[in-house]
DNA sequence: CAAACTACCTGACTGC
DNA sequence: TGCAGTCAGGTAGTTT
């Protein structure tokens, strides 16, 4: 499932193929990975545009395009972007991108497939610095524009379990259900302890965890469990291997030997340590 | 206003 | 073999 390391990895790959090719044809195969679009605008009308960069705020990324535009892509649970010459067909495939033949490229065909129709793009009108469609994803704990105190201050601020405010991401954003469970493991913090009952220096230990387990996931390019989750050439990463207790129900903590519980969530799950990670007296999750 | 809840979606898997 | 049920989960919109 595509988090922050991910959807890096998938913008660096991005950047690679998309920087400076112009593109001459767009075709939507599923009227849902289209369905955000503003008011007057035509997904369409980004044809004939150039693609100047690739950029990411949290899980989102956007497209600067040399109109001033850009187009926005998220990659829900099961998005994907693939490059490949142009006659070729996949069953997920839900926007064929054409990129216009140029002195050092063939014609290309950039895709975006997305099997649970999760994920989508969008154009955003002069969106190219920053689309305002995504100007409540709060900065990720990598940006060095984040105001770190502040976001520090509005944790302590509210009262609620400390991982929904981790999945919150206008707080700060990237994190998802996996990175989330791994950066409460290594803070030996429970997921149901009131934010606001956390010092300062607690939760600057957690934002401390996140940072490091993103770092190391980008580094083994990205957590893949099925075919949910690939680079552009079509290839996993191998972070699974390295977490410690997302998945990993009734096996030992890396830490303590304590099983591992997995824990209903939110209509999902949390995996923890029941011995690292103490249970408050009161939960609210 | 903050927090909680729900719809959206496909395919792999489980149990009968 | 088939079929119903479960699970995976990010986001936006709605309700409390």
């Amino acid at each position: 499932m595509p988090e922050l390391p991910e959807v890096e990895v998938v913008r660096l790959g991005l950047t690679g193929y998309l920087s400076g090719r112009r593109i001459s044809a767009v075709e939507v195969l599923h009227p849902r990975a289209t369905r955000r679009q503003p008011v007057g605008s035509d997904f369409g009308q980004l044809a004939g545009a150039r693609v100047d960069d690739v950029r990411r705020r949290g899980k989102y990324l956007w497209f600067a395009l040399d109109t001033g535009d850009a187009v926005i892509a998220h990659l829900g649970m099961s998005g994907q972007f693939r490059f490949v010459p142009p006659g070729e067909h996949h069953p997920h495939l839900r926007i064929r991108l054409t990129l216009a033949a140029d002195a050092t490229h063939a014609e290309t065909e950039c895709w975006f497939l997305d099997q649970r129709t999760f994920g989508g793009m969008q154009l955003s009108p002069g969106g190219a610095a920053l689309p305002a469609e995504i100007n409540h994803i709060g900065r990720d704990l990598m940006d060095p524009l984040l105001d770190l105190p502040a976001v520090i201050t509005t944790i302590r601020h509210k009262h609620v379990g400390i991982k929904r405010v981790l999945l919150d991401q206008t707080v700060t954003s990237g994190v998802g259900n996996i990175y989330a469970d791994e950066a409460l493991w290594r803070a030996r913090l429970h997921g149901d302890r009131l934010a606001d009952g956390l010092s300062r220096a607690k939760v600057v230990e957690l934002l401390d965890a996140v940072r490091a387990v993103f770092a190391e996931a980008l580094a083994g390019g990205g957590t893949s469990f099925d075919e949910q989750y690939v680079n552009v050439n079509g290839e996993s990463g191998y972070f699974d291997r390295s977490l410690a207790v997302y998945g990993q129900a009734d096996r030992p903590c890396p830490r303590c030997g304590t099983p591992v519980r997995r824990v209903a969530f939110m209509n999902r799950s949390s995996h923890l340590c029941p011995r690292c990670q103490r249970a408050p007296q009161v939960g609210i999750r």
